[in-house]
RNA sequence: GGGCGAUUAGCUCAGCUGGUUCAGAGCAUCUGCCUUACAAGCAGAGGGUCGGCGGUUCGAAUCCGUCAUCGCCCACCA
């Protein structure tokens, strides 16, 4: 091994990870241990490795390596999502990049394309993943629309179908005009934007006087079928009743009432065009309204509309506010921010549009998801999101399920030639069931026309954690009933909707238990300075770049050291380069152990002997505190508690203290509870940093072909000496107080000193501090010399001797500092103490700790006093 | 417009059911050190009216009210 004093991580991450491939580390097959299964959020197939997975899959990682390590079968699923609209497009513009537009190919050639496409760069992702150290079951690699996952889904349509739960229909649905297809709710985010409020007159029929209506959309008039005003609303009675005029188009339309319009709102008056806005085709159906549809599917001006026919929507907004203005049609504009739903994917403002859709009706499901995340069945951590939860459970709505795509799952839904439909899981299935519905047994395949839509890509990936293992299919095949539920999950609150609550529905409808028992969510990957990662501020490091640099183990510790759970992270490369210096600190200390020469002649001095008791006590402290981490998720403050493990109590005082003089051998009992101890550190760390503790583990100890710390057994919690603990952070605060005088009179650490200890001391650790402070003795003295340093540590003075360093006036002005400062703290306890009140209603035991503090106070300033009064003779 | 959450050291965050784990951690800063594992290091030090104001209490970072600022989610005000 080399004994460079860098730690180098790139050929060693290469080398362990072929180890564990070769060795099948990761694979897992049911057996008789208890099964720990995670499920990765599959990340789109053609999608490239951001800081968003790195955070999501390292804490992943750690849970199922850790998993692994306390003697489950650890098995975590990986695979990717076709992420139906979000890959069309990229194949689109792909195309559209080579002169083919997607109109120009069948729906055949076009899915080629598509195949093609991520044969190419799907799974690169996953490629990316190993170099994280990802430990996945690649053996179990799926995609949301291979094979398995096909069948599921269409058996699953199938179900609900037959359930009664999906239905056909025509209703008002989110149209994205970019990518010409309906979107579900949750794929519309809203957004403020700065717009114009138009004030139209509309003329009243037959008479001269006209009434105005405010509109952000003054181009969607074409399709007005009324106009509406509040029945209460003074400032409009004349208008009841009457007939007005659409501005332009000169269409005679009514005038209706309903409480529904706000009276405060503009003029009171509200232009209704029931096929373009949500509420207008609530009064539209209420009222039987007409309906005119202005729009094509891509956003431009339909022949129905009668003006502006094939020109664009936003062109049309600026030409007719022009031509309004000219016919003295428009009375003001006002500048006005508002909020316009925008897709998801293709980032325009959709447009609310009839259309006939598949939906999947929610109510059932949502209530048999409802409940056990509320009474804690399914943890969230953290629990905020519980009530996120509950508030969209309550307020849910029918899914549209259909996607006017052809990258995705095709509905099985097949049209008859005299009509009506049936739905199969084939087109096989299906024939027999046209067969059947139709009593004609002449029907062929070719007959039948399949539904042109796809499936939204959340109806597969809500299946997830169920078609992962073939439970659709096989429902009761070993591998199911053996992995499922799933135990945790790791994702982002973003997708709770989208992902996480319809997973849980699926979990219960088809497999009649939660999918996965707690949720961990993360935070977003924020740069330091607060703002979302994002291409355009090009304040987003490359994953693959930053494990260059710091190393693998590096990176996954910058990650962890910032994520709470919930909360945002706030990235800074400084993290990472802080990851980075701790391999570099456990590389070291593994050099400095393993040069030891071991003399088994030799005997244990005092001090390693009690350097070893203490670290006994100190790891088992550790090991259930860390135990403890992980049971809340607080995975931060779990690995910071090894990190101080290692780096302070380790290294700093173990090490320190057992280390033998230059050049000398160590004792051989010492050696061996180093080796172990180091192995046992090396396995509380592995599973946030599995490379270098793989590396030194394997160097530690002669292991076999096969031998790996990934499958080795987590340190277990024992009893430990808290007295022992309690008296060594004393210990350490004398060895403190004599560096510090050390550093304070310029003492070389060379230059061996005198300690005296006045009062009630316990000798049992001296020798550590002897070593530590380098001392030449130790005496227990009833009165220090007059010219020593002093120091206090609870009651106790120590003093170094000086041997003519002191000044005599320095060490009074210290002392007496320290009097004050004594003195305002007991001032405190007394005012307490002398309350009658506080007396009489604190805990006795508060009481009694008071009366400790005062008389502790008490006692330090008479030792004080006498010092500097000896001093002062 | 409704709901949820946050505000503690320069930065990122811990502080459970009010009182020695109560003002903490890591990083950063400052001061010494190239001491024979590690300068990507060692030793030591400084740093906070716990967002503001009220209240409950013998006692509040902690409980209640209110205001302020920030964040997130939901919602059809054209």
């Amino acid at each position: 091994m080399e004994l460079n004093s860098k730690y180098s991580p790139a050929e060693i991450e290469q080398k362990w990870y072929q180890y564990w491939l070769d060795n099948k580390l990761f694979e897992s097959k049911p057996d008789s241990r208890e099964p720990y299964t995670v499920v990765i959020p599959p990340p789109n197939v053609t999608g490239v490795l951001h800081m968003g997975h790195m955070l999501n899959n390292t804490i992943q990682d750690i849970l199922v390596r850790r998993a692994r390590m306390t003697g489950k079968n650890a098995c975590w699923v990986p695979g990717t999502d076709h992420a139906s609209i979000a890959t069309e497009a990229k194949v689109v513009g792909r195309l559209a990049s080579q002169g083919i537009a997607k109109t120009d190919l069948t729906r055949e050639e076009f899915l080629k394309h598509a195949w093609e496409w991520t044969d190419e760069h799907g799974g690169i992702i996953l490629k990316q993943l190993r170099k994280l150290g990802a430990s996945c079951d690649w053996s179990r690699t799926a995609f949301t629309m291979d094979e398995l996952r096909s069948e599921s889904v269409m058996k699953v349509f199938c179900d609900l179908y037959n359930k009664g739960l999906i239905y056909r229909g025509v209703r008002m649905v989110n149209w994205d005009p970019k990518a010409l297809t309906a979107l579900s709710d949750e794929e519309v985010i809203y957004k403020e934007q700065q717009g114009k409020l138009y004030y139209l007159r509309y003329m009243i029929e037959g008479e001269d006087g006209y009434a105005v209506v405010a509109t952000t959309r003054p181009e969607t008039i074409m399709g007005d079928t009324a106009m509406c005003i509040n029945p209460n609303d003074p400032k409009n009675t004349h208008l009841k009743g009457k007939k007005v005029i659409v501005p332009l188009v000169n269409r005679v339309i009514p005038v209706i009432e309903d409480e529904y319009v706000d009276i405060e709102f503009g003029t009171g008056c509200l232009k209704v065009t029931p096929a373009h806005d949500v509420n207008d085709y609530m009064l539209g159906e209420k009222y039987n309204l007409p309906t005119i549809d202005i729009f094509n599917d891509n956003g431009t001006i339909s022949e129905a509309a009668g003006l502006y026919v094939g020109m664009d929507r936003f062109d049309v907004r600026n030409q007719i506010e022009k031509d309004l203005e000219a016919a003295g049609l428009l009375e003001k504009v006002e500048a006005y921010t508002n909020k316009v739903g925008c897709s998801e994917r293709t980032n325009v403002p959709i447009e609310p549009k009839l259309s006939m859709q598949w939906f999947l009706k929610m109510e059932h499901l949502a209530k048999i998801a409802l409940e056990p995340v509320m009474k804690d069945d399914i943890m969230f951590y953290p629990a905020k999101y519980k009530n996120t939860y509950r508030h969209w459970m309550e307020n849910i709505k029918d899914w549209c399920i259909s996607r006017q795509l052809w990258w995705g799952h095709r509905i099985p839904a097949y049209f008859l030639p005299e009509g009506g439909f049936v739905v199969a899981e084939t087109a096989e299935k299906a024939l027999e069931e046209a067969k059947k519905k139709t009593g004609n047994n002449d029907l062929r395949i070719e007959d039948l026309r399949q539904d042109e839509d796809c499936l939204d890509t959340w109806f597969s990936s809500w299946l997830w954690p169920i078609s992962l293992f073939d439970g659709i299919n096989n429902p009761n095949n070993d591998e199911i009933n053996y992995y499922y539920p799933t135990v945790d999950l790791v994702t982002g609150p973003d997708i709770i909707f989208f992902w996480v609550a319809r997973m849980i529905m699926a979990g219960y409808e088809y497999k009649g238990k939660m999918p996965f028992k707690n949720v961990y969510f993360t935070g977003i990957v924020r740069d330091k300075i607060g703002r979302k990662m994002s291409k355009s501020l090009g304040n987003s490091p490359d994953p693959l770049e930053l494990i260059e640099k710091f190393g693998a183990d590096g990176v996954r510790m910058g990650m962890m050291l910032a994520a709470p759970a919930g909360n945002d992270i706030l990235f800074d490369e400084a993290l990472c380069e802080q990851g980075r210096n701790f391999n570099n600190k456990i590389w070291n200390a593994f050099r400095l152990v393993k040069g030891w020469k071991v003399d088994s002649a030799l005997e244990q001095p005092e001090s390693a002997r009690l350097a070893v008791e203490w670290f006994d006590s100190k790891l088992a402290e550790t090991v259930a505190e860390i135990d403890d981490l992980f049971k809340k998720y607080r995975l931060s403050e779990a690995l910071m508690a090894v990190y101080k493990l290692f780096w302070d109590e380790f290294s700093a005082w173990y090490l320190e203290m057992v280390k033998p003089e230059y050049m000398k051998a160590i004792d051989a009992v010492t050696y061996e509870a180093t080796v172990s101890y180091f192995d046992s550190l090396l396995r509380l760390l592995h599973p946030f940093m599995p490379f270098i503790t793989e590396e030194l583990w394997q160097e530690l100890a002669d292991r076999k072909e096969g031998e790996s710390i990934m499958v080795a057994q987590m340190p277990e919690i024992k009893e430990l000496n808290k007295e022992l603990l309690a008296q060594f952070e004393k210990t350490k605060e004398v060895v403190s107080g004599i560096r510090t005088i050390r550093l304070q009179k310029n003492i070389p650490n060379k230059d061996a000193l005198n300690l005296q200890i006045v009062g009630a001391h316990d000798n049992s650790m001296d020798a550590l501090i002897v070593k530590m402070a380098n001392l030449s003795s130790v005496e227990n003295v009833s009165e220090k010399d007059a010219t020593a340093a002093g120091f206090l540590v609870g009651a106790v003075e120590y003093a170094v001797k000086m041997e003519g360093r002191i000044n005599v006036e320095e060490e009074i002005e210290k002392m007496e500092k320290e009097i004050v400062y004594l003195q305002g703290f007991l001032k405190g306890v007394n005012a307490k103490l002398s309350n009658e009140r506080f007396v009489a209603n604190a805990k006795p035991e508060i009481v009694e700790n008071e009366r400790k503090k005062k008389a502790d106070a008490e006692g330090k300033i008479a030792v004080l006093e006498e010092s500097i009064a000896k001093l002062r003779n």
